[in-house]
RNA sequence: GGAGACGUCGCAUAGUCCGGUCGAGUGCACCACCCUGCUAAGGUGGAGAGGGGUUUGACCCCUCCGUGGGUUCAAAUCCCACCGUCUCCGCCA
């Protein structure tokens, strides 16, 4: 949710913000119309409500005789007072569900536009070449039977695979250099829950134009989570945090559930879009005024995952119309993947600044009481990073070479050799 | 799944039977100051969250006793539903 004086005082902003995006300025007008209306509506019903308190003292105090003539004229009092309630607090809901509707505010620098118009803002290490047929990665998985879909598929449907076997261990490896280099950085570790109730998906943003995306259980009011952001960032709602020694930094590690609703044909070979995957996620809650800095620290030890692990990659600054709801802005780090010529996208960090955090009560003390805090996210390794790793390191026998970060993960092994991995 | 107990402003508790004096008391912790020859003890004062108004004044008002309804002129207190915690029983990968 943005800051409703943010678009009392300077709704300008706010527009700019939806032009940016491509999105609704009308939704602005609705809500600052939204806004004078719920006020207006609370200063009454407060008003009858001060003038019900006070005459009800009159009625506790007042002899035995004059009761009743004073209760007969308080019911009149507590009828009006009942119905201004009633048009308060559905003027507060009125307001609260269309200034929930606008998105967050994008932050000056931000690229213009949609999906196409991201900005490259650097490109790092070689791409590599081959001299002879380059396999993709499910070719070279199929060699170590690391991946199976076929019977992913007979179990539970399209885009569901196994790993197996280095396949899994070859995950397993990833995750856990992830939660090393995070646990250095200062991260505490966190595998939560990956079913979460209404309010906290609602809260990160994920019900409005997500929706589709996401798995619902429907006998138990339950949300299967796509991402760790959704829980990590429902830990402390509703709390005060003490940020003044510094932003609060979780890896959260757990498996991610995406229905991939209206992808049909898209990346229908091996495990780039799949159903299920596993993610370690950084979450942070910090102040808002470091919140920019922080989402450069994030961006940071993403590219030293993939520069570890001897990946060429870019970096782009995503589009103010390809932000999700929450984000204010977004870096993806995407990475070569040989056999289509393309970069694909590996990592994921948004700057929510006071988005997220303010749906879900997160706040600070600050100089003049409590402000929401600002919360950022960025992905640390997913299932997906296996393909960038095994195409890049392949050779031309169909082994694969494991980069040295790796090694340690998986018992000093150095190549992974068709037929003989397990 | 069944039975019972419980859920109060950081923590611990009082208050709930018999509705108005609870716009919530006390202890601990916390902050400021005082006293004290010093990481103790004592004293005084302060201090919660959300929202509205505003002559923008360190001022006024409204709301918050798990959540949501209801009864009432008036609800922490009465009624209903739900959520959560604990104990016992049952069942179970």
């Amino acid at each position: 949710m943005i800051d409703p004086q943010l678009l009392r005082e300077n709704p300008d902003i706010v527009r700019r913000s939806q032009e940016s995006r491509g999105a609704s300025v009308a939704v602005v007008e609705d809500a600052i119309e939204a806004e004078t209306a719920r006020r207006a509506a609370i200063a009454e019903y407060e008003r009858l409500r001060a003038e019900q308190n006070a005459f009800g003292k009159q009625v506790a105090a007042a002899p035995k005789d004059q009761k009743a003539a004073l209760v007969a004229q308080a019911q009149q009092l507590a009828a009006a007072v009942k119905s201004a309630q009633q048009v308060s607090t559905d003027a507060d809901r009125r307001f609260t569900t269309t200034i929930r509707s606008v998105p967050n505010v994008v932050l000056d620098g931000v690229p213009p536009g949609g999906e196409n118009d991201y900005v490259v803002l650097r490109e790092v290490g070689e791409r590599p070449t081959f001299d002879f047929e380059a396999r993709d990665h499910l070719a070279l998985a199929e060699g170590f039977d690391a991946i199976d879909m076929a019977r992913g598929a007979k179990v539970s449907g399209a885009r569901f695979y196994f790993l197996k076997g280095i396949g899994a261990r070859l995950e397993l490896a990833l995750m856990n250099l992830g939660l090393d280099r995070a646990l250095a950085a200062g991260f505490t570790p966190v595998i939560p829950p990956t079913l979460v109730k209404p309010e906290i998906m609602e809260g990160t943003g994920f019900l409005g134009e997500h929706a589709d995306e996401i798995y619902y259980l429907q006998a138990d009011d339950l949300y299967l989570v796509g991402t760790s952001e959704v829980p990590l960032a429902g830990l402390h709602a509703d709390e005060i945090l003490d940020v003044s020694a510094g932003p609060i930094r979780y890896a959260g590690w757990s498996t991610c559930y995406r229905r991939e609703a209206g992808s049909y044909g898209k990346d229908t070979r091996g495990i780039i879009r799949v159903h299920q995957f596993n993610k370690l996620e950084m979450y942070v809650y910090t102040t808002a005024d470091q919140a920019e800095a922080e989402h450069q620290r994030l961006l940071g030890w993403q590219e030293g995952m993939l520069q570890s692990l001897g990946l060429s990659y870019r970096v782009i600054d995503v589009a103010a119309g390809d932000l999700g709801t929450s984000a204010a802005r977004k870096f993806d780090v995407e990475a070569w993947v040989p056999t289509q010529g393309a970069y694909r996208e590996l990592t994921s960090t948004s700057n929510c600044t006071t988005f997220q955090a303010r749906r879900l009560g997160i706040r600070h003390r600050g100089e003049d009481g409590t402000e929401p805090v600002a919360t950022l996210n960025g992905t640390l390794a997913t299932t997906r990073w296996l393909v960038a790793i095994l195409e890049t390191h392949q050779q031309e026998d169909g082994s694969v070479l494991i980069p040295e970060a790796l090694r340690p993960y998986l018992g000093g092994l150095e190549v992974i050799r068709p037929g003989a991995a397990r």
